[in-house]
DNA sequence: AAGTGGTCTAGACCACAAA
DNA sequence: TTGTGGTCTAGACCACTTG
């Protein structure tokens, strides 16, 4: 944790937007708030307060870090989101854990997710096609009926091993952009961001679903077998939808891991260990 | 949506907890903005602004309400992670869906997720034993070595029709009250929070697992066939675990759903239906 | 009794969207 | 240009926990 204050400071949110971190993104774009949680985080991860221990008290944080209160807790509701501390009146935060999910981008990407577990990511592409919208995909991405969708069916592997196989079905606006991609892009979603389209919220169901025939020759399982089905669909800020999306992997290869409390909750995929 | 001010009112959180609601609890327990949200969710889910209406400025609710824009903003946040609006800089917030989830009890209760959809919840017991912990259980609950822990196995029905298998490993302090129950309370959770044994923060993993030969007598499957499972660690206020549950499901009688954003996600349970 | 998180207020400036 | 949500501040009182 620095140890001193935080750059810049002072009363509202300044455009001294300091990329502090060299690599990667993140390191609290942008808000105070996100700065101090995000260097929270990072002592937490670290062990600075130690295993099951005590975070400092808000008024103290507020002080070492030269922002308000308010702000600080701001901070700690990220950090309580995220399953990474408590929260209760009376008593000092106390660590949860020192390692967990936490980028919400991983939630969306399988190529970050694969990345993050120190994967290489793979995706073979088996079909991509245009045409009319079903019902139930007009439904799903709130088009018009006449209106068409791209459909596109890949493999996903990890580290050459085959995974998953991802049926993504986008609206034109979308779709245009990922039919014109060439066939060994791994991350569609990385694209798409550059292309101004933002993945902010997405909804997730998941159960089981039997494999089909093209489910079976892709993934090399047998036809009718289980296979654990995730289906999503992700929209923009705008609350348009951008993706409806069904994953299916081959059972022992994921799980989906969910952190909640009576306030807030937070999603993770994670490769299977536990038990 | 009530057109006037709320009752109270007034700096700080008032003792005036005013426990309006007739029969269930909730009704904005306690704070202020509680009240602000559970009544905004109320005429969101009447239709009060619209199936993908827009709802009035902060501002405007701050001044109807009679409270701070703080507060209303604080009530927007619950709405916000429930998945009912949305929220982004320069527009009014757009309401999402009329209908969701929203009890967070749902999630922990088979009870109470039962009765939400109409149907009748059942329990049997199968059996229920008092034996030392294994290391991953001393691990889950953290207890000591030589700390004894209480295994429950019961079957959960639907209205009749086997539908989940629940192992449930409970620590002494809950597991002496639970060993006392009679075989036939169907509620678990309703009766140990009357005890004082709250629920608050729980991990979930999801995947698939092969049903084991106690699974396949209980819910009439076949010994190796898929099941979808559901591992839980629920803590209480304190962060002390209070339960470690795996609950196995039939395929086609549950699926799990998530709804996440940038900023928050809440979990919730529902029946297969969609799709 | 002291310390800590939970809640609330009043006012301010900024970034973004839409007219 | 105007309105809206996002962020931040400074101060206040309360409820709960712990010594």
């Amino acid at each position: 944790m620095t140890d001193v204050a935080l750059e810049s400071g002072r009363g509202g949110a300044g455009p001294e937007v300091a990329a502090a971190g060299a690599s990667g993104a993140e390191r609290g774009a942008g808000s105070l708030y996100r700065k101090v949680a995000a260097d929270l985080r990072e002592a937490i991860t670290t062990g600075a307060f130690g295993e099951a221990g005590r975070l400092p008290a808000e008024g103290a944080l507020a002080e070492q870090y030269g922002v308000s209160r308010g702000t600080v807790r701001q901070a700690l509701a990220v950090l309580r989101s995220d399953g990474l501390v408590t929260s209760r009146r009376g008593t000092r935060r106390v660590v949860l854990g020192t390692a967990r999910v936490q980028s919400f981008s991983e939630l969306l990407s399988f190529t970050r997710w694969a990345y993050s577990m120190g994967e290489e990511p793979g995706g073979i592409l088996d079909s991509m096609v245009r045409r009319p919208a079903d019902a139930a995909e007009r439904e799903q991405l709130r088009l018009e009926p006449g209106d068409e969708v791209y459909v596109m069916v890949r493999l996903r592997t990890l580290s050459g091993t085959p995974v998953m196989v991802e049926r993504t079905v986008y609206p034109p606006r979308v779709g245009e952009i990922v039919a014109e991609l060439p066939p060994d892009v791994v991350s569609h979603t990385e694209v798409l961001r550059e292309h101004g389209i933002l993945f902010t919220d997405a909804d997730h169901t998941i159960d089981i679903v039997a494999a089909n025939g093209d489910d079976a020759r892709l993934l090399g399982c047998r036809r009718g077998g289980p296979l654990l089905r995730e289906r999503r669909r992700t929209t923009d800020p705008t609350g348009t939808p951008v993706e409806w999306s069904q994953d299916r992997y081959l059972p022992g290869t994921v799980a989906f891991s969910v952190h909640n409390s009576l306030a807030t909750s937070a999603l993770s995929r994670h490769a299977r260990e536990m038990d």
